[in-house]
DNA sequence: ATTTTAATAATCCAAAGGGATTATTTGCCT
DNA sequence: AGGCAAATAATCCCTTTGGATTATTAAAAT
């Protein structure tokens, strides 16, 4: 089974070599090439669930919209595809910023060309986010500066009482939160878009809101998701 | 040069496969081996400088004094030597702890012989601290669930992670998240219905989406509120 | 067997939303 | 003093939403 990796950089030769060396390790196949974070989504959006990338290897600067917010939006509305960042910078801001954004694994283009592939290949093995050592130590450093401190997490009792939503109505509520239109929606489910609309004023009047920003007000501070 | 290596392990069975395995690998010599946190800082008190480890291998739960601790007393009066965590432990609490207690790195004992011989060596080589690659992973995730999170270092410095929203504009998308339409937005903030949407396109401008919906969905996912 | 519920779908209408453009004012930075 | 970013505001145009209503079908409940 080859690994489905998209390759966001906006210099062509950058791309095209590290392209070179993920076909010559014979486990990847690229399915998306970008030249920056706004080329990315917009190639994400038109591409069906058989091309979706496993992973995205992101460069961070780039123009019109850079890694780290291609990053966020990225891991939202994707969040079956694990963004590595793939960079020349390794300062501490770029490094928080990635990771708080979503980045799965940090990787460094002074990396050789099998370290790459390898530890490409060990995350698909394993689960496990890819860091070069010296972003690791870096991250530690963060740690021991006191630059980063643990955060009690808030121990909530979660309990998803639903407002008597049909299964549908649950499921069309989710394609709400992911910003569908009806249209969308219709497509989606292989209904029409009337019947999209028709479920989600159903959804409006269980819930009692009017509106979409208010559905999803509610879905989330309710945990309906 | 032969790296001086102190090993620290309540169970002598450890520490002697440990040894035996450093040993064998040629560059590294042993001059403490210590049976707990006490032990070790006892001896360390009575060796002369020559003797002095480069690195200490540490085991977590010990008697009389556990790694953490002696891991924070040992950096503090030893400032010359890396600790190094080697333990079975990987548990979030353990991490941060041995971490913030000075730990250069941290491996896990599951590691093949070859790779904590490598990973130290790599060390000493590149001075880089050793992290186990499931380590690495589990910080990042502590980062992501904001278990671990970026301390303000300037007092004031007001956080804006990604998008650069205005303050202005993280106040609409507040009043977005709420559910308010346009003109409530305006009523709301003495502006104009006009002003307010012109906000909230320019919001979606930044944060590369197009509807309310979606905005919601970023706003959530990556706690812009 | 019949009633009820859920899912499907269409149509009409008014309101709101999204996008592009232009313009004025204010305050901050150099 | 001049330049620049941010906030303010309006206008035009087209699309999407939200709401109400009606209708058909399949499945579940009574």
């Amino acid at each position: 089974m080859l690994i489905k990796v998209a390759i966001i950089d906006d210099k062509s030769s950058n791309r095209n070599i590290l392209k070179d060396k993920l076909l010559r390790h014979g486990h990847f196949t690229i399915t998306v090439m970008a030249e920056d974070g706004r080329d990315f989504l917009e190639k994400m959006k038109n591409l069906d669930e058989k091309q979706l990338p496993d992973v995205a290897l992101m460069d961070l600067e780039m123009p019109n919209m850079d890694g780290v917010d291609a990053i966020a939006a990225g891991s939202s509305f994707f969040p079956s595809v694990k963004f590595v960042v793939l960079t020349i910078f390794d300062d501490e801001e770029k490094i928080f910023k990635a990771i708080k954004a979503g980045a799965f694994g940090y990787l460094l283009k002074d990396e050789s060309a099998e370290n790459i592939t390898d530890m490409l290949w060990q995350m698909h093995e394993s689960g496990v986010g890819p860091l070069s050592p010296g972003i690791a130590h870096k991250i530690l450093q963060m740690v021991q500066n006191n630059e980063l401190t643990l955060v009690p997490k808030a121990a909530g009792a979660n309990q998803k009482l639903f407002f008597d939503l049909t299964e549908r109505e649950r499921e069309i509520l989710q394609l709400l939160v992911d910003g569908l239109s009806y249209k969308e929606i219709g497509v989606r489910l292989s209904i029409s878009a009337n019947t999209a609309k028709k479920h989600v004023i159903n959804i409006y009047d269980k819930l009692h809101v009017n509106s979409r920003a208010q559905a999803l007000h509610l879905a989330y501070e309710k945990g309906l998701l």
